[in-house]
RNA sequence: GGCCCGUUGGUCAAGCGGCUAAGACACCGCCCUUUCACGGCGGUAACACGAGUUCGAUUCUCGUACGGGUCACCA
């Protein structure tokens, strides 16, 4: 076979020479250790968690080193592609604090190693096939969907491993005349890796997470080039990441079971393999079972849902730390005030296993968060939030922007901060009450108090109570009414002898707040009685008495 | 089904041949407390199973079981 008249034949147009490829994209001078890492989405400009997991790890580990972290756009499938896809993809990972120092933009390109966009490199990957042609390494099969289905269906009758290798793969051998006239009749022809592995063999690999894995060698010769000319995956991901100077690929381990064939392919092409960092995946519970997470079934897991709802963008970050590497909750309890950035994140921390998303973790974790935020920036934040996915209630938010802070400002700082606000769209209901057009008139007494009592007590409250008085005047005047009424003033004393009263100061601490803020539960009823003011004060207490 | 990966409490996990097998979240109880939240103290709860190696296995090896992934001209 004369594979350089066949390399003619199949590539008349390419020119270039992988020399040319090696001398346009050198190895990248940076210092010892620095990791090249890169982030490769397809365009559907859909960023979900495992997304954001994926790319943290690729993130850490460039910046952490001094090295670079790329964007690569990985558009070889047109199926995939969303309008505007790139864009979204780069502004939703810059909410959530990953930078990119080269790769694609929303409408170019930035840096020396590009283009950035697989479909921008057709001729690169061309140059590459034209020689493994040339080689004897590739080859064109003229099969149609048709018959590789049949091959297939056969395959699998007779129970043998499906695939085009061995006997099945009918253009593996095929003469240059059968080639040629195929090619003369305009016959679409995609192009496959002669694949020099053999059933059976097996051997031993390093990936960075998973240690020491076996793998089986590939046989198959598997498509490199589509019939339109550009690659698939495997070959793309081997050539760019080579290109690209790649050190470190970060990917889900349900690529592993391609490993095999990517090595192949390295070797074949005489790159020096990446290092690889296969993680294990974040699962959900379906019915029971566990399974990764989708991007089609699991909508929750976007990313733009975890803003929407209103988790703080650095919640799951840092919830996404805690499972990356799992001495960083230590260190963040040893640390609570310094940045994610400053935790030396290590791949050796890595589990190999996978894991369920828990929003109980998340949930505490945003708590936390929040309830560090001073005033002010709680403020700000619920704002933001609120601006874009709760107009009405950052109409509110924003029309006293004091009396908003001064409710948010209860009970926050000092060492114990509350911690009851998980999500900014917790916020209406939290603090709803303060707002006239939130406030619904609120819940029943229990039924187990004496109206009348509870009538007595609001009507002897709105009599005295003063905002001039401090917490300790305030909650005396509180005590004596309750006293006034039969109800016991000391805890202590009521829980010793709960029958001899009608019940304690915490009822008719109650019976105040469910007339305030229409609920059992709330802040601190004297801080949310001088920030709602004297007068809103009474008249809930006037028009919950006329209740009554 | 073939191949690959995994398996310590409900969840995330520490452990790296000898430990009363950490910690966090969740749950339960007590304390603090005018409610709630916070905080403090305490509690329930785990090495999948079977062989082997060893004086000794959660830890090493091999099976089994279970869970997950993957078998495209998709990534």
């Amino acid at each position: 076979m004369d594979f350089e008249r066949l390399a003619e034949l199949l590539y008349p147009n390419i020119t270039t020479l992988p020399e040319d490829m090696e001398a346009k994209y050198p190895p990248r001078d940076l210092p010892e250790g620095a990791k090249v890492t890169r982030f490769a989405p397809s365009p559907t400009g859909f960023i979900h968690l495992g997304n954001l997991y994926g790319a943290l790890i690729d993130e850490r580990l460039a910046h952490q080193s001094g090295g670079v972290f790329m964007l690569r756009i990985e558009d070889t499938d047109a199926k995939r592609e969303v309008e505007g896809g790139v864009s979204l993809i780069i502004d939703m990972l810059e909410k959530f604090n990953i930078h990119f120092d080269e790769g694609a933009t929303a409408d170019g390109d930035n840096g020396a190693y590009g283009p950035y966009r697989q479909s921008e490199r057709k001729e690169i990957y061309q140059t590459y096939a034209k020689q493994l042609v040339k080689e004897g390494h590739a080859y064109p099969c003229f099969c149609s969907p048709e018959e590789l289905d049949a091959i297939r269906a056969e395959q699998e009758s007779i129970k043998m491993t499906p695939g085009y290798y061995g006997k099945w793969a009918k253009w593996r051998d095929a003469d240059l005349d059968a080639i040629e006239e195929k090619l003369n009749a305009g016959v679409p022809f995609v192009l496959r890796l002669r694949s020099q592995g053999e059933d059976g063999q097996s051997f031993k690999f390093d990936d960075l997470v998973k240690g020491k894995i076996d793998v089986t060698a590939n046989f198959i010769d598997h498509v490199i080039l589509k019939s339109d000319g550009i690659p698939d995956y495997h070959f793309a991901h081997a050539v760019d990441d080579h290109l690209m100077r790649t050190t470190h690929v970060v990917r889900d381990e349900s690529w592993l079971p391609s490993l095999p064939f990517h090595i192949e392919l390295f070797r074949t092409l005489g790159f020096k393999m990446p290092k690889y960092i296969h993680t294990a995946q974040v699962l959900k519970l379906d019915d029971g079972k566990k399974r990764k997470l989708s991007k089609r079934k699991d909508p929750e897991f976007a990313m733009s849902f975890f803003y929407a709802s209103g988790y703080p963008v650095l919640v799951t970050t840092e919830y996404m730390m805690t499972l990356l590497n799992s001495n960083f909750e230590e260190w963040r309890l040893a640390n609570p005030d310094l940045p994610y950035t400053d935790f030396p994140f290590t791949v050796k921390k890595m589990s190999p296993s996978g894991c369920l998303f828990d929003f109980d973790k998340l949930n505490d974790i945003s708590k936390t968060i929040l309830s560090k935020l001073s005033a002010d920036e709680m403020y700000d934040a619920s704002l933001e939030w609120a601006e874009s996915f709760a107009p009405d209630f950052a109409a509110l938010l924003s029309r006293n922007p004091e009396y908003s802070k001064a409710i948010l400002s209860i009970g926050r700082g000092g060492k114990k901060p509350r911690k009851d606000i998980t999500v900014f769209s917790d916020l209406p209901g939290y603090m709803g009450f303060f707002f006239d057009e939130l406030f619904d008139g609120g819940e029943d007494y229990p039924d187990s108090f004496d109206k009348a009592d509870i009538k007595n007590i609001l009507g002897e409250f709105a009599e005295v109570y003063s905002p001039q008085d401090d917490q300790n005047q305030w909650f005396d005047k509180v005590k004596t009414i309750a006293k006034n009424n039969g109800f016991c003033p000391d805890m202590k004393e009521y829980k010793a002898n709960p029958d001899s009263y009608k019940g304690s100061v915490a009822d008719v601490s109650m019976f105040l707040r469910v007339a305030v803020t229409g609920r059992q539960n709330s802040p601190d009823m004297y801080a949310v009685m001088q920030i709602l003011g004297y007068d809103k004060t009474i008249k809930r207490l006037k028009s919950r008495m006329e209740t009554l």
